[in-house]
Parts: structure tokens; C-alpha cells; sequence
DNA sequence: TGCCGGTCCGAAAGCGTTTTCGGTTGACTC
DNA sequence: GAGTCAACCGAAAACGCTTTCGGACCGGCA
């Protein structure tokens, strides 16, 4: 129909080159107050909208950025996805930015992502997540120039851009917090050590005990791939213990739920002989019986924040290895995390204090 | 570093033309097979990567869809969105084409995005979701003439390109499943009716009980917001009945996982005395305990044709009502539906044919 | 009067493709 | 040997914007 308006026709009916006219819409200084004025008004009224891709072409900027979807990993990550990239799309579309999805099926397809893009240059930045202890996507990257944040930090991360949350801290206090209950004999369910936020998560949990005068028993740091059926399995091997945990530190809700089962089929009951946390702050975990204690860590604000820092990068205004932040998890209080009662399985009732 | 080798390098490289060189390059007819051979060897070995906002500009295309994110409806959908845009993104990748996030934070903005798309013309196509029964958009994006499909009817969707499940038959084959292990007693916790796809599964669940010659009884039909505690609630008024019912069609995972606390609640156990078949086929579905019977739909396979079915709109070679599909849920027996026990509330034991 | 320094705008050269339009060959016909 | 017809390729004009450069104009100062 109406053939879109270009600045051509804006500069005639205004008497005036286009130059002039696009440098009155992008606010360059040599143009006068007035003139700005009436070509803004002239644009608002022709329903000017520029060509994306000219401007782009032009400009030699793409004013994009790619999610790359970590897909290869199973599900895991499903729950997750929707808010994070609705964080990023949000804060990128208030700056007239874009938000472009890259889904690899294979970390060779990835790589050939990258470098298509290291080449067209159509996304001017990445942010990339799930990374893994050793990631050689950070070398690959930088190798290739290709500004990029990270949702995660790794080995590998030193002077990259990364935004993080403080897994350690969380569960340092997710074991603190446990002992605090008056538990003493806390285990760990972890995952594939592989995984980074995993160690990291172990690490804390260790680091809890000891800042809780407790010590690791035999047995007690279990690593197991992330689903419901490794949290199962992994909590029927500390149950079969001489010595069960009366709490359980787990490094996912799903992990969790799974532990859970076997606490029941075991014949106990969750929050009661056994206690156990969570992470991820997973909505169902409310929903479940008892509710799972857990710890939330915040998404939609990461996810903006992650296009933020990723545009100053791009932009030249900061060095990716200034934008590195940790944000901080929070214990969510629900049903699973009590004080050890009686009934711990195997056990003298320990300790009674408090 | 390297700067980036252009249709120019290769052209000089071959002594050729810079446009037999492209012609060469999109498998133009008039350029021989063995310059055609000559200008693909040089590009693979100089590593040439059109610059696709040269090519977008030029062509006038822009190879790109939009996927309009259903975020102001609270969180239901977050379990949902990875697995679909995962689809998207894999199908639109192998042919060449980009998927872009839009995430509007309001239906104004909405409105706004549809707008300035229609202008400036980077997005040549959207996907939508999460539709109304009655809603605007179709006529919007109709009027505004860009192409788009939709993932789930509409009474607006007549002559619009759509995806949808069959909801509606779910529910029949929900509700005659529940019929077939002898319930006679059959309700329905429905969603809002001005989303369509709660209309439908409504419809579905009346349908199924006609087909098994049953009697929809007062108070039956229950309606809910699609969370937990609207499930929790209305399950709650079910079970307040003078007969309330001994099986439960539930329009979404979220509300039967609501309802299952009611449920409880009452001193009641899921899948004996009541049971309970949902909707989604959400993985968490199967880590509760007991584990909820559901309906699942295919994503990443919905996902994947909405996209193909849109390039094939955009393109011009399929008219948006020659793409309208019915995809098909498939039950998944779990353990919330049983045949009738004992110990059905308030009722006589009724039958016991299984 | 002449010169200088601002202020404001136009001209024009890109940006890297695609695509239309001829034009040049050589082989083939009659 | 003149004409015809493919087959193949080059020239050049877009595509719609950005950005550099220079120039006109005006006031002020010596």
C-alpha cells in the first residue's frame, strides 16, 4: 500500500537534503534547534521509521545481540529460559536494540555459529550460558574477537565479561543455615563437576560445613548428573550409609524432588528425619508436598543485566574484564528444611539443642 | 585483524565481476557450471561470508521472523517457551534465517512493535502464541499486512495461517479415558474462556461426556485462573459439592498439581479416590507423588513448523489459509487416573465395572 | 574594509550486495 | 556468409541510510 517514507520524501516536503535531515533525527550538533524540530515533527506526522538494514549497513553497526540457547544439555534448563530472555529482550528493546536466538545442536555447529558470525558480523555481541569448568568458548571468542558475556563464570573467564551468581556464598548459607538448625551430619548431592556453577556449589557447601565446625563424613558429597532419577539414585546411596545425613544440600530443585522420593520410599519423611534444600528457586518446588526449601537466584534482572553490560561492551565504553558481577542467591523458606527430629534413620537422635 | 573479504577480493582474485561473482555465488542460470565451480572454491578458501545487511538491503528481504513472547500473562508459560523457540531457531537456522525475541511488556507496546515492524520491515514475519478467543492481533497484523502465524486459534483465526493442538479432542479423549476406567462422575477445572484454548478443552471435556453417555451435573464446570491456587481452589469447591466428582479433567499440570493439594487436604489420596488427568505433559508432572496423568503436545516439532510454515507465507508460495494444522496430544499414563475405589466422598461406592 | 570564527546546511562518497539490461562471443542454421 | 540464437558475462543502477568535507552566510573585531 503507502510505500514507507523514506528520508527522501521528509526532505522534500521540508526543503531539505537528506543528510541534513538525518543527521536532524540522529541529533547531531552542526544542525539547528529549530530545524531538528521541524524535521522530528515532519517524521512523527509521515510515520517515519528507518531502514533497519540500510542503517545498518551504513553504519557498519548492527545494534544486535544472540542468545546462544544452551540446548545440548537435556532440559534442565528449560524453566529458566523464558524469563532470562524475556530480561534480555526487554532491556535491548528499550535501547532499539535486537535480541537474536542461536540454538546449536551440537557444540561443532556452534562453533561454525561463531565463526559465521566472527565473518558477517550481523550480531555485534553474544552471551553466552551453562559453562562448563573448562570452556573452551571463551578462548574461542576472544580468539575471534567477538565481544561476549557470560551468564556463568568458568576456568577460563579471568579477564572476560561474565555475571554470575555467587553459587559458593549459596551454599555456604544453605549449609549454615542447616547447621544453624542444629544438624550435624549435612551431606551434598552434586552434579557432573564438569559444570561450573556444580564445583562451585560444592565448594561452598564444604566451606559451609567448616565455617560450622562440622566435618565431612564418608560418603556424604554425592555427584550425580542433574534429574530427578540422579537425585533419586544418589540419595538411596547416602541412605544406605552406616551413618544418613539428617539434611542434604542439593544442587538443583530437580535433585532435589528426586532425593525426595527416595527419602519416602525409605519410609521417612522429607523435612522431618531428613532435611534437604534446593537451588534454583524452581516455582513447582512450592507446589510439591512438603514445599521445597530452597534457594531462588534472580533471572529476569540477570538476563537485563546481561544485555547491559554486553552493550557498553560493544559500544567500546567499558573493558570486558570490568564487567564481571556476582549476583547473590536467597534462601526461599518452605517445608523441607526443620530442625533434625526424632527418627533419623540409623542414628543415635543426636543432638537436641536449640 | 583480517579485514573481511567482500564479493570484491574474490571478483579481482578470479578477474571476474563483481556481480558474476554473486549471480555465481545465489546459482544464477546464466553463468556457466565451471565459473560457477571457479567462484565457490575461491570463496570457501578465502572464507567469504556475505555481509547480510548489504544483501538484506539490496534484496529487499529480510530473512529474519519474530517470535512475540507471551510474558504479561504471569508465568505459566515459562516451561514452554525454551523448548518451542529451540524448534524455531533449528528450522529457521537451516534455512538461512534468523529468529528475532520481541518481548513486549504490554499489549500497547505490542501494538507498537506491530507498527514500527510494519514500517521498517527488518522482521518479515512473526509468530504469535497464547492467543484469545477473541483477538485482535489477527486483525491487526492483517491490516497491517504482515505475515504471521499463530501457535492456537481464534475466533478470529479464519483465513489466518495457525498451529494449534487439538485441544478439544484431548479433552474427549481425556474425559472417555476417565469414562472408560468407570467414572461416572467426571468434572472439569477449566481456565479462563477468553483464552481459546481453555474454551476449547471445556468444550472437549462436554463432548467426551455426551460420547460416553454421561451427564454433566450442576457445578461441574469449574473455572480458575491457570496457577496452583486456582486449581487449589476450585478443586476446593469440586469436593464442597453434594456429589462431588470422583475424576477431574484439568485444564493445564499447574492447576491438577493445584487441585491434587485439595485433594489432599481433604484426606483424600489423587488417583484413589479422586482422579486426575492434566494438561501440558510437563516433565515435573512426572517427579510428584503420585505422578499426574496428563495429555502432552508436541513443541520442538511445533516449534519447527510454525516456522516453516511462515517462510513458506513470506515467500509467497502458500497462502495463509492453506496452512492451518491440527496437531494431536498424546495421553501419558501416570498415576493420578485410576478406576473408581472405595471411598469416594460423600457418595455410594458407585460402580465397580473397571 | 578585511579577516576570522561560528553556525548551519548541502554535496557526495560510500556501505556491500542484488538485479536488470545489454553486449560479446561462438556455434548453428539456411 | 549473413543471420539467428544460446550461452555467458560486465556495467551500472539501485537499496536507504551515514558521515565526511567543504562552503555559504553572518556577526564581530581590528
Amino acid at each position: 500500500m503507502e510505500e514507507p517514507t523514506g528520508l527522501k520524501v521528509i526532505a522534500e516536503r521540508l526543503n531539505l537534503s537528506e543528510s541534513t535531515v538525518s543527521r536532524a533525527l540522529n541529533d547531531y550538533r552542526d544542525i539547528s534547534a529549530r530545524t531538528k524540530a521541524r524535521v522530528r515533527d515532519a517524521a512523527e506526522e509521515l510515520g517515519y521509521e528507518p531502514n533497519t538494514h540500510a542503517r545498518r549497513l551504513a553504519s557498519g553497526k548492527s545494534d544486535t545481540i544472540g542468545y546462544v540457547m544452551p540446548i545440548q544439555d537435556g532440559q534442565l534448563t528449560e524453566t529458566f529460559l523464558g524469563e532470562l530472555m524475556a530480561g534480555m529482550a526487554k532491556m535491548l528493546a528499550g535501547r532499539g536494540w535486537d535480541l537474536m536466538v542461536l540454538a546449536p545442536h551440537s557444540p561443532e555447529d556452534e562453533l561454525a555459529m561463531f565463526k559465521k558470525i566472527a565473518r558477517a558480523r550481523h550480531v555485534s555481541g553474544l552471551i553466552i550460558s551453562r559453562t562448563y569448568s573448562d570452556d573452551p568458548r571463551f578462548r574461542i571468542l576472544q580468539h575471534l574477537e567477538i565481544p561476549f558475556v557470560s551468564h556463568g563464570r568458568s576456568n577460563d573467564s579471568g579477564n572476560a565479561a561474565w555475571l554470575d551468581v555467587d553459587n559458593e556464598l549459596a551454599f555456604v548459607e544453605m549449609t549454615t543455615y542447616l547447621a544453624s538448625l542444629g544438624h550435624e551430619r549435612i551431606a551434598h548431592i552434586g552434579g557432573a563437576p564438569v559444570y561450573n556453577f556444580a564445583r562451585q556449589r560444592a565448594d561452598g557447601w564444604k566451606r559451609g560445613l567448616k565455617d560450622a565446625g562440622l566435618k565431612e563424613m564418608a560418603g556424604y558429597a554425592e555427584s550425580t548428573e542433574l534429574s530427578f532419577e540422579g537425585g533419586n539414585a544418589a540419595m538411596k546411596r547416602l541412605l544406605a550409609l552406616e551413618k544418613p545425613p539428617t539434611a542434604v544440600c542439593c544442587v538443583s530443585d530437580v535433585v532435589a524432588i528426586g532425593a525426595m522420593r527416595a527419602i519416602r520410599d525409605a519410609g521417612y519423611l522429607p523435612g522431618r528425619e531428613i532435611s534437604l534444600v534446593g537451588y534454583d528457586g524452581l516455582e513447582i518446588g512450592s507446589l510439591i508436598d512438603p514445599p521445597l526449601t530452597t534457594m531462588s537466584q534472580p533471572l529476569q534482572s540477570a538476563g537485563s543485566r546481561l544485555a547491559e553490560m554486553l552493550i557498553t561492551i560493544v559500544e567500546g565504553k567499558s573493558m570486558p574484564s570490568d564487567n564481571q558481577e556476582l549476583f547473590r542467591a536467597s534462601l526461599v523458606r518452605r517445608g523441607t528444611a526443620n530442625p533434625p527430629g526424632e527418627g533419623v534413620p540409623e542414628g543415635r537422635s543426636t543432638t537436641d539443642r536449640q
